[in-house]
DNA sequence: CTCCCATTTTTACGCGCGTAAACTTTGCAT
DNA sequence: ATGCAAAGTTTACGCGCGTAAAAATGGGAG
């Protein structure tokens, strides 16, 4: 097709474009190769290799589309998550992947970029290719009410990482125990030196307020005063290192904060935060107790163990989450929707001590 | 469905599945509609109104595959990339999808997990799919030839960000000027300090070997004597930060280096390599010239900046790459295949001066 | 009001394969 | 050999929509 075409023909002799056509070719009839192709285990052995035999130089796929045409179930699943520049998101991402291979889905994944109209987009696209279901990182605002009450309407879906704090309360859900692995993290610093200031991440979402939250309960529990930097900022968008950059900058410019403790919502966040407090060389190595500033922050960020100090953080059993996820999916496709309230499943993070507190 | 089906019934009286249903419903015969649905703009202002009000209430959406089935382009763009936990590759890919809006192109996204069976796996749903076209980051293992050849013979294909260094010279390509971007970095660390030493990444793909000489060429011609730290190994995986640690743990292991420059080959090499360079606490940020260990990267990683210190890098320009793959692609879907060389654009890098270098 | 062109409607077929039903063949135990 | 269940073949229909062709309708220019 591209260059002499008489190289071409040596193997594929004529070019089979139908299971039709494969079918007079081998010699065997549509219907079966139609169930060998849907699970090859279902044919008797002897036939199977003769068609595999076939199959070998002869390059035929079925067709995606009219495979998935008239039957009752597509073996898609699809992910919806608000960005692909954060390692969460792909860590999760990468994780249902793997766990879909052994069920055998195919997994669409669409980016919405943040924005509501494009996550309404590919909602309907998941509706309109009749995926078994959706796993959504839902981006939280107010205008992807109907699209995603649509969704819910349409395919057995579950909410990961985030969910909307009000709405679709009979949706599963699959996170992090915000509570627990907050509270863990508070322990810790609270043991081992000052109580930690609060910096919060802008409420793009759920686990803003939930983290928050639990900081200034846990804080609290333990005797002293929640102190809250920028209380989720409504409108900040995804940039979380330079979100959390700028706050710091400004918050050392106010004052020295020497031993100061911080605890950061998320790990993007403390990686800009780091830079803030190395530009106002507020980390010393070698300092003791109270002599320097102490960041901590929280997910298990894949770039978390390299930056300098290393960030001491817990960290999101994201395998886990991605496992669960799927689990709850399989289970609406094959038990049928439940009514009443959606399942919810969190998962306990794990204390990942290492040099920045 | 969930809940009481007495409140769902008020706003979707009946429930339209298919375009027959809808025009039945809405008065307007199904061959308009089907001309509405693929290009609004096509019918009289007046039935688009009409369509338009009644889908208000309707909630009805093409069957996805339906729609591709019986159609000469598919408008559907295939994205191929080994990894998706690399910020490099999301980031190409979020440019790949902005662009792909533009021209009103749906892109689906294949994760080959760096695994060459599920890149044929891939590339095999791609081409049962049949996307316009593919833009493919190869694994570049040997094993993938033949898929890759299948490939091509299908579909329009444009390489990006890497390719193969002998074979399918037919097949347009996409990337960075290795030979710039390498020469700009070492210009500058020659100029400004010691001429850098070179810490190779493992032989994943061909930028592995072409900034490796890149490097050789451009400090040979500065009258310096090229010295690589490890020559891409071969078996090594993607974990670069991991990679880039632990040998430059072991090379600052064997002496001081105390003035040592050295250049890695990306950003996530140099990441872990500057972990090591705080655990032999090799930096010095007040040192003059020569008296502090000196890194340089290549990528302009999205954290690149806010890692301590800072990393100086070269950009390479993932969305001007993205836009070209894109203008490929459709350059060969409107024009057709050409024969002979494939069209190989690639792009200058630019340098970012920051504090580690 | 008439004529004409642009839209729309009717009618019909096809895309490639899933799948059901009835029949025929195969393989293996008795 | 005989019998029977498993597997394969024939035949036929349907999925939801693209699309072509011919006929019917509409609205605006003259």
């Amino acid at each position: 097709m591209t260059k002499n075409n008489a190289a071409d023909n040596e193997t594929d002799a004529l070019k089979i474009r139908t299971m039709e056509e494969l079918s007079t070719r081998v010699g065997i009839s549509r219907p079966t190769l139609s169930r060998y192709f849907q699970d090859a285990g279902s044919v008797r052995p002897s036939t199977r290799q003769r068609i595999e035999a076939a199959l070998r130089d002869i390059d035929y796929v079925p067709n995606f589309f009219a495979t998935k045409m008239n039957r009752k179930s597509t073996g898609l699943i699809g992910v919806i998550v608000p960005h692909l520049s954060d390692l969460f998101y792909t860590s999760l991402i990468e994780a249902i992947e793997t766990t879909a291979l052994e069920t055998d889905h195919m997994v669409i994944t669409q980016n919405s970029l943040g924005d509501p109209v494009l996550e309404a987009r590919a909602i309907q696209n998941l509706i309109s290719m009749s995926a078994d279901g959706v796993i959504m990182a839902p981006i939280g605002e107010a205008s992807s009410l109907s699209a995603v009450a649509r969704l819910k309407e349409h395919l057995p879906t579950v909410f990961v990482d985030s969910r909307f704090p009000n709405e679709f309360q009979d949706v599963d859900y699959v996170g992090t125990n915000n509570t627990q692995s907050v509270s863990l993290i508070v322990d810790y610093l609270c043991r081992s030196g000052e109580s930690p200031v609060f910096l919060g991440m802008p409420r793009l979402n759920s686990n803003s307020l939930e983290r928050e939250n639990a900081y200034r309960a846990s804080v609290t529990e333990h005797g002293f005063e929640a102190q809250v930097i920028a209380p989720g900022i409504a409108q900040s968008g995804w940039n979380f290192e330079e979100y959390g950059f700028r706050l710091m900058d400004e918050y050392f410019s106010r004052g020295q904060y020497v031993g100061d403790t911080i605890l950061c919502a998320n790990d993007r966040l403390a990686i800009g935060a780091i830079r803030a407090v190395h530009r106002h060389r507020l980390f010393k190595p070698d300092a003791g107790r109270g002599k320097t500033v102490r960041i901590a922050g929280h997910d298990d960020h894949p770039l978390s163990a390299y930056v300098y100090p290393s960030l001491t953080t817990v960290a999101q059993n994201s395998t886990a989450m991605a496992r669960a996820a799927v689990e709850q999916l399989v289970d609406q496709i094959s038990n049928g929707r439940r009514s009443g309230a959606g399942v919810v499943r969190r998962f306990d993070a794990e204390l990942r001590l290492r040099d920045s507190a």
